[in-house]
DNA sequence: CAGTGGGCCTGAGTGC
DNA sequence: TGCACTCAGGCCCACT
């Protein structure tokens, strides 16, 4: 479910409220992707030192070790003094001095993972593998366009693989490729310096954009304040199958690229 | 080596 | 109403 903007925005809704909380006590519920590592009863005590994020990873800062918290496809995070009765779905709870933090993931693709820290190979094997933070200073062009050429692979795969941007999901991926004018089934390597440029920029901008208006809500994404997002109001192709494109009014069209479906315009998106 | 597809889970929606 | 089926925002890993 959530994409780098998602996670973003659960990130800042509770940052800053919880740094410097000290945790009471932690539980699991049903399994998750991976297994915390340690008992639970190892975080009593900590302190939240800050909470960052990397690619679609909240890292959770503890004055001895990290947690690192993915949403999955299902997952959202709650914080706030006092929270409903726990659900049958609530899979992670931290209890701390200035409030209770609940991850609901129902499909429980997501994942609570403790690491002593980035190094830890428990971290590396989550974080290693991560290309650059599109939002951040690193997301260099021309390291970008090199990462390009050198793979074969449809352009919209590689750029949900992660490799080589981190952060651009299912609905991004389209709607990126749309706004760069690019068809999402050229090879990543026959892009040219011109429509690189493109896509470099049309990256940011889709990510920013999203992030200001608080994320996309297509099932049940909410921060942690439970409130929704509204990109989604402004996708150009996502989800749109047959509806008119908003440029040039031909029908958005849908393929599916390794299982996963793919929102393009013919007509304005070249090969 | 790069690239593909299976699988992990549950819930919502659709068609019969 | 019930059942069978498809699909959903991610990502690791076994395989070709």
């Amino acid at each position: 479910m959530p994409e780098l903007p998602e996670v973003e925005v659960t990130r800042r809704s509770f940052a800053d409220a919880i740094r410097g909380a000290t945790v009471h006590s932690a539980s699991l519920g049903k399994p998750l992707r991976w297994p915390l590592g340690p008992e639970p009863g190892v975080l009593a005590g900590r302190r939240v030192l800050a909470v960052r994020r990397r690619g679609k990873y909240l890292l959770l800062d503890l004055d001895e070790g990290l947690l690192l918290i993915h949403l999955g496809m299902s997952g959202s995070l709650r914080f706030a003094p006092t929270l409903p009765e726990r659900g049958v779905h609530d899979h992670f709870e931290l209890q701390t001095d200035r409030g209770l933090l609940r991850l609901h993931d129902p499909r429980r693709f997501g994942a609570v993972v403790w690491a002593a820290d980035e190094a830890d190979p428990r971290a590396r094997k989550l974080l290693g593998g991560l290309g650059a933070e599109p939002l951040g200073e690193d997301f260099d062009f021309d390291a970008f366009h090199a990462g390009l050429r050198a793979s074969r692979m449809p352009i919209k795969q590689l750029l949900l693989g992660g490799k080589v941007v981190v952060g651009v999901g299912n609905i991004y991926a389209s709607e990126v490729l749309f706004l760069a004018r690019i068809r999402p089934t050229a090879p990543a390597s026959g892009i040219g310096p011109q429509r690189a440029r493109r896509l470099h920029a049309a990256i940011r901008e889709v990510l920013a954009r999203a992030v200001e208006r608080g994320g996309s809500t297509l099932r049940d994404f909410a921060s942690t304040d439970g409130n929704a997002g509204h990109f989604q109001l402004e996708a150009n192709v996502y989800g749109r199958a047959g509806l008119p494109c908003k440029v040039c009014g031909a029908p958005v069209r849908l393929l599916r690229q390794g299982q996963r479906s793919t929102y393009f315009c013919a007509a304005c998106q070249r090969p």
